[in-house]
RNA sequence: GGCGACGUAGCCAAGUGGUAAGGCAGAGGUCUGCAAAACCUCCAUCACGGGUUCGAAUCCCGUCGUCGCCUCCA
């Protein structure tokens, strides 16, 4: 059974099927980088992560091309701000999203194309296109003749004519059409600039993509992905430019997530974005929680549809990946045959074949976890009743592999407690000499001293456990 | 106004014609000196109104509501 993905262009949902066998050309939007990046770009990062990670788990050699868009207005803006170079800029926020990739456990692209180092096949791409009568050029700038391209509006589901009516695009004398798109824009004075046949400028927003592509993956693609808000002009454009200069079909699966939204105090509902201002950065978010809360967030909601982030959720989180983490206990007996170990295997096995089908059925993430948490009852019902040895482990290495092709850590939290484990060892060895004694009154207060500290203790049958909060 | 997505328990959600997965929260129980964790049990007729069908949360029509896009945006 192939893998079933929901595609835009057809608004309906497809079996998955390569243009080459077993292998995946992926590209994916990345972040213009004027900015501090926040978790709703992180959304869009995980989204994608996690559909790669499957794809490769069921045997798909991935390539995963993902680009920076390093000039534009907005980075230009910020940088005549700040009195900084804009090509500077864009490299301090270049490498903080390395960073984040890092942090939150994404799986690096195989590649990081970026606009200002794809310049000669932009160009070279825009000249294909006004050769071709789709593009032309007026006082420095060029732009694409839409009209020439007879199914735009194809992936956004839009009428051409309809468009113009509700069009609120602000009047351009060198356009032929307000519809048209700018593919170069010449430079005004103290821009950065790169030189081409139409004189110095920079390239438009939508180009760069196409180029990028058709550099690195070919003029056809498996998966274009990004979030649903460049559904309509970005990708529509970027379909237009190359379909035009290639005469091929661009990208067979548009795959687009849906936006992280915020609720404000007053509990109205609003995307989540940089110029609402309402946005939590990626930093901030991971000083206060771990990756993988933010993971369960994106898995917990469908991919597609919008994810409403406030208190509520984020605590739902923070419990499931506790209760993720309680399965990865290791076992207190050794029993290693009989019912319980087979009921063990017998679970484990079903909610694998649960999670791939889940997983299968467009990236039912909400489903994925369903499975896993089969998987944590059954390990733990497993332990209670004394099951240990090799049949306990097999069963946690089938869970954390898993876990793993969501990409979840599962790392319990040292925090800034390294070393700390022979202290609380001793404070646990002293307690219980208390408990012993009946001094009950000061050995919960060294429980709950520890606690205040981020050291749970727990007594079972076997002595007491601690770990990290 | 146009296009698109969506509306399942207090909350997040699975489900695509045969009488509602999972998680959080809540209630009761086992265990414990107590607590925590774990485990067990309980907790919905699917926005509303029509229609098709032996049978619908699932298909069709309508209504109401939410969100996104139509302008830079993951």
């Amino acid at each position: 059974m192939a893998i079933q993905m929901f595609n835009t262009l057809s608004g309906t949902v497809e079996p998955f099927q390569t243009l080459e066998p077993q292998r995946v050309k992926m590209y994916v939007c990345g972040p213009t980088v004027y900015n501090t990046a926040h978790i709703g770009h992180a959304m869009s990062a995980l989204v994608f992560d996690i559909i790669r990670r499957y794809l490769q788990y069921r045997g798909y050699q991935v390539q995963h091309v993902q680009n920076f868009t390093d000039v534009d207005d907005k980075i230009i803006q910020r940088a005549n701000a700040e009195g900084r170079d804009p090509i500077v800029l864009a490299e301090g926020y270049i490498a903080d999203w390395h960073r984040h990739v890092g942090d939150l456990n994404l799986l690096p692209a195989t590649a990081y194309p970026r606009a200002t180092t794809t310049m000669n096949e932009i160009v070279s791409l825009i000249t294909t296109l006004i050769e071709r009568g789709h593009a032309y050029e007026a006082d420095g700038d060029v732009y694409f003749r839409v009209r020439t391209d007879a199914d735009y509006g194809k992936l956004s589901h839009r009428q051409v004519d309809a468009m113009r009516t509700g069009a609120r695009i602000a009047p351009d004398e060198r356009k032929d059409d307000p519809l048209d798109f700018a593919l170069w824009k010449a430079a005004k004075p103290g821009e950065p600039a790169w030189p081409s046949p139409w004189g110095a400028g920079r390239p438009g927003w939508h180009i760069e993509c196409s180029a990028m592509i058709i550099k690195e993956l070919g003029p056809q693609i498996d998966i274009h992905g990004g979030g649903n808000d460049l559904i309509f002009p970005h990708h529509e454009n970027e379909i237009a430019q190359s379909e035009s200069a290639t005469d091929q079909p661009f990208a067979r699966y548009w795959v687009h997530n849906g936006m992280l939204q915020m609720r404000s105090s007053a509990g109205e509902i609003e995307k989540m974005s940089k110029s609402l201002g309402n946005f939590v950065t990626i930093d901030d978010f991971l000083a206060d929680h771990p990756a993988d809360v933010l993971r369960l967030m994106v898995l917990g909601s469908p991919y597609r549809a919008p994810l409403v982030y406030d208190a509520g959720t984020l605590a739902e989180n923070e419990r499931k990946l506790e209760r993720l983490m309680s399965a990865l206990r290791p076992a207190t007996g050794t029993t290693s045959s009989g019912a319980a170990v087979e009921t063990l295997a017998a679970t484990i096995a079903q909610a694998q074949r649960n999670f791939e089908a889940a997983m299968d059925n467009d990236f039912n993430g909400a489903g994925a976890t369903a499975a896993l948490f089969e998987m944590v009852r059954a390990l733990n019902t497993a332990r209670d009743a004394g099951v240990g040895g090799e049949p306990f482990g097999a069963a946690q290495a089938t869970f954390r592999q898993i876990t793993e092709v969501l990409g979840l850590q599962l790392e319990a939290q040292t925090s800034d407690g390294e070393g700390a484990g022979p202290f609380i060892e001793l404070l646990i060895k002293t307690r219980a000499d208390l408990r012993k004694a009946k001094q009950f009154a000061l050995a919960d207060h060294l429980r709950n001293e520890l606690a205040a500290l981020g050291v749970i203790l727990e007594d079972g049958p076997q002595g007491t456990t601690w770990r990290w909060k």
